[in-house]
DNA sequence: TAATATCTGTTTGGTAGCAAACGAAATCGG
DNA sequence: CCGATTTCGTTTGCTACCAAACAGATATTA
């Protein structure tokens, strides 16, 4: 149904191929991988600027506090892993988080290079009340699409993400576990 | 077809919905809105440290390339605008570009407070041998998506990105054009 | 034409993000 | 045990990103 209607994308579809000479254009791929792209910017921007703006929270401080909130007290690298950020970037959210009272640090006992992180007080009351206003808000940034609709966008996006992820840089099979090559 | 196969998501909803108590879950709006933005993030962490770092480019680089590129010398809020970055950002971005000699600023004659961003030969040269495998990168990204599909996620997308975009905070009929609100 | 308002790109101050270098702590090999 | 290696989290240097403050140029209007 009326899919590329937008004078303004044939422009653009037109002057690449111009540009491009007569080498070949995958322009499906292209538009697919842009609308992901912008996508995630609106709807991060939106986020931030609505509901996380109140709370002073980042998406990615957002991420951390609801990754603490739904797992519990975690040592910084699986916390990093599980909030997909590297581990530099991590610690400096939990310092955000922590100058603002959300999270506090634990030098483990056991094994004094590690470190735990976890929700203080004020922390948890934030994440209960933001959270199902920014559940909330999420159901308003695909509230054009039907249950299925939804259903079938994050399919295909995760489709995405472990084509994306895996590691090969051209991946023949695509089934490598994490082989080093030197 | 097997939605919610992974036991992880399972876990993770039971989880959430436990920290919720009684509080209703939009778990398919959760999913769709996080697939966005996990997959934004891979695609593009995939894409610098793929084609776009042999020319030393970011991914916010390579855009303001490629928009120059197709539509040719622009002033810098034109070029702010179609790259969707902030003024502020663009200064930035364009200053890094300059540095690397891929583009040059001009300051309007007729109008001083202007300036304008344009390809060099250089930029032009790697923008035109670029372009073609970040295109054959973008193929890969999807790859695992009919052609029917993948415009299917491009217009589920375009639909989010609209109501993303659209000004009011709640936007009852979401046509207002830019409407100052006081 | 002189005061004022508006528009343009830049600067500033803050957060986020990565890779690579780093230092401290634990572990391994002899 | 003790030196070498590995494994942690942090720091560093760089880029990107935004909003808001800013300064210079142009428009407006009295």
């Amino acid at each position: 149904m009326q899919k590329r209607a937008d004078p303004r994308l044939l422009d653009a579809e037109r002057l690449i191929q111009e540009r491009l000479g007569d080498r070949r254009l995958d322009f499906d791929s292209m538009l697919a991988v842009s609308n992901i792209y912008r996508a995630a910017t609106a709807v991060r921007r939106r986020a931030e600027k609505g509901v996380l703006s109140e709370f002073g929270l980042s998406w990615g401080g957002f991420t951390t506090l609801w990754v603490l909130w739904v797992w519990g007290e975690m040592q910084t690298a699986d916390l990093a892993d599980e909030c997909d950020l590297s581990k530099g970037t991590l610690t400096g959210v939990v310092k955000t988080l922590e100058r603002r009272g959300f999270v506090e640090r634990t030098r483990v006992e056991s094994d004094r290079r590690r470190v735990t992180v976890s929700l203080t007080e004020a922390g948890l009351d934030t994440i209960e009340s933001l959270f199902p206003r920014f559940n909330l808000y999420e159901g308003e940034m695909v509230g054009e699409l039907s249950t299925a609709e939804k259903q079938e966008l994050a399919e295909l996006l995760r489709r995405v993400i472990v084509t994306a992820d895996a590691e090969g840089t051209e991946g023949a099979e695509g089934e490598e576990e994490k082989v080093e090559r030197p």
